[in-house]
RNA sequence: GCCGAUGUAGCUCAGGGGUAGAGCGUUUCCUUGGUAAGGAAGAGGUCAUGGGUUCAAUUCCCAUCAUUGGCUCCA
């Protein structure tokens, strides 16, 4: 007999070899039909997995996070396996569950789907969940997984294992489908009864823009009809919300092709919004200790080339403006960042003037790549709330940590209350990218994760998120369609 | 920039090889003691732009531009 622990502490017995599913049963058959997953000495394990040895065990439906993981990459498995029946040349790749649903991620060669085989595709994986296929996990050595994607012909499968660890590689299998997998899958087809394909795209392989682009499949799938039907007007719900529609609607800003991409006009009712806006901010600022400076919308290319932003965002800049003068080189400012400098550099200070804090309603244009543009979330001009601050080391904390406050206290009047903090530091396998000494990089990126404590922000730390030149906190809020935006940023 | 979708009246959208439709809005008039009300009449579109195929294109094909879902990028 082993002795399984549950969350709520209590212990039950039961034979060895038992399997999360019997301990379900065991608490009531309604568990026993809503379980999808299971943790198990904190490892993930299938309902199926026969239990060995005494432990802590979680059991979880879809209203756990965990379950919903399990539900939908065990979705993709289905849609990877319906897809192979319409396009059996079809190479997959790597399928995961994502906040919400699943993707797959596909190298269909010459002939791609479109979304007009949503439906054909959709109808195949109910067909498939009615099954009630069970979901087996089975092991199989390295050297024999590469050869069976070689003899695929998978150069993404055969490229997965290579950078695996030596040892028994995992697969699942289910009805006549197999794939490559770590596990964390429900205990049968049968539980998945709805299905939506909700949009295709292009992604690149590893998500580097220099590999192949494969075909990415987005769906999402409930154990439930009638969630699937909430869920879309959900979505349905949220796009009323949509700062596009808004500004369409009550008229604050609008787009011309004749003034260019990503290059908004603001009507008279959005300029009064922001007028609003910037006098309450700068109201904060002058509040805070700030003095308001005012900088021109170009400035010499060499600014730029000094500062180092030219080699690193050259490219992306509006530049060069030519002026009637032969061999001279104007941009559009990118960034306050070297015209804020060159106002401290007007006098020199003594120790005792620190800080200096300046701040300006910056005006910058960038030229982002024409997908990315977005509403008005990501544009080619725009105006920075910007402030740079000059200070002695031993000053740094003290004026983090005020700046953390300004941020918090805008926030929080603005009534942005779901957001977080990304602590964004370098890259700790690729440090040549960045300018500057370690030592100072591992100072500021010490100040960052020190005054953030001290405040006691919601953060987590994301490598290689940096700039080139120091590390940042970021604060990210989420649109009424989940996807995250970068709001504030101190660095 | 890349993959996909979309671009038809002010707005939301339907349609489809033979010179355009609906709802809402708008204009004028009428009705109505109550106003996101009813009725009548009207205005408004070279169907994103430029090529091509065709006797004929808004409808098919190609390109461009813009919007949009993702990927990549994000100072």
């Amino acid at each position: 007999m082993i002795k399984i622990t549950l969350p709520d502490g209590s212990v039950k017995e039961f034979a060895k070899g038992s399997t999360p599913m019997d301990v379900a049963y065991s608490i009531s058959s309604g568990l026993a039909r809503a379980v999808i997953s299971a943790k198990f000495n904190d490892t993930t394990v299938e309902t199926s997995t026969p239990l060995e040895i005494d432990g802590n065990l979680t059991l979880f439906t879809f209203n756990d996070k965990e379950g919903k993981e399990a539900f939908w990459h065990s979705s993709a498995h289905l849609m990877a396996q319906a897809v192979l029946k319409f396009y059996p040349d079809a190479k997959l790749t790597i399928g995961p569950a994502i906040e919400n649903g699943f993707y797959y991620d596909v190298d269909f060669g010459e002939n791609a789907p479109t979304d007009k085989d949503f439906k054909k595709i959709e109808d195949k994986m109910i067909e498939i969940a009615r099954g009630k296929h069970e979901f087996k996990k089975r092991a199989l050595s390295k050297a024999d997984t590469l050869n069976l994607y070689k003899s695929e012909k998978n150069p993404f499968k055969v490229e997965l294992v290579e950078n695996l660890e030596d040892g028994d590689i995992t697969f699942c299998d289910h009805d006549d489908f197999t794939d490559l997998c770590r596990g964390g899958h429900i205990p049968n087809t049968g539980i998945i009864k709805a299905v939506k394909l909700t949009s295709l795209a292009g992604a690149y392989w590893r998500g580097d823009e220099t590999k192949p682009q494969l075909t990415r499949l987005y769906g999402i799938s409930f154990p439930k009809q009638k969630m699937l039907t909430e869920y879309l007007q959900m979505i349905e719900e949220a796009k009323k919300r949509d700062h596009r529609k808004l500004g369409k609607e009550l008229e604050l800003f609008t787009f011309s092709n004749k003034v260019g991409q990503g290059l908004p006009l603001w009507l008279p009712k959005g300029a009064a919004l922001r007028e609003t806006l910037e006098n309450f901010l700068k109201k904060a600022q002058k509040k805070a200790g700030y003095q308001m400076v005012i900088s021109p919308h170009i400035g010499q290319k060499e600014l730029y080339v000094t500062s180092g932003h030219y080699e690193k965002y050259g490219e992306d800049s509006f530049q060069p403006i030519n002026t009637p003068k032969e061999g001279e080189e104007f941009l559009l400012k990118p960034m306050n960042c070297p015209h804020h400098c060159e106002i401290y550099n007007n006098k020199p200070f003594s120790y005792k003037d620190l800080p200096i804090r300046y701040a300006e309603f910056g005006t910058v244009y960038r030229y982002e790549q024409s997908g990315e543009l977005h509403g008005l979330t990501r544009v080619r001009g725009f105006t920075q709330d910007d402030a740079h601050i000059f200070c002695t080391p031993e000053q740094l904390n003290e004026e983090f940590k005020a700046v953390i406050d300004i941020v918090l206290y805008v926030f929080k009047s603005l009534g942005f209350k779901d957001f977080n903090a990304q602590i964004s530091l370098r890259d700790p396998n690729n440090k040549e990218k960045y300018i500057g000494s370690d030592e100072n990089w591992e100072k500021a990126e010490s100040a960052i994760i020190e005054a953030s404590k001290e405040k006691g922000l919601d953060t987590n730390i994301v490598y290689g998120e940096a700039a080139f030149y120091g590390p940042k906190l970021d604060f990210m809020v989420k649109d009424a369609l989940g996807r995250t935006w970068q709001l504030g940023t101190i660095q």
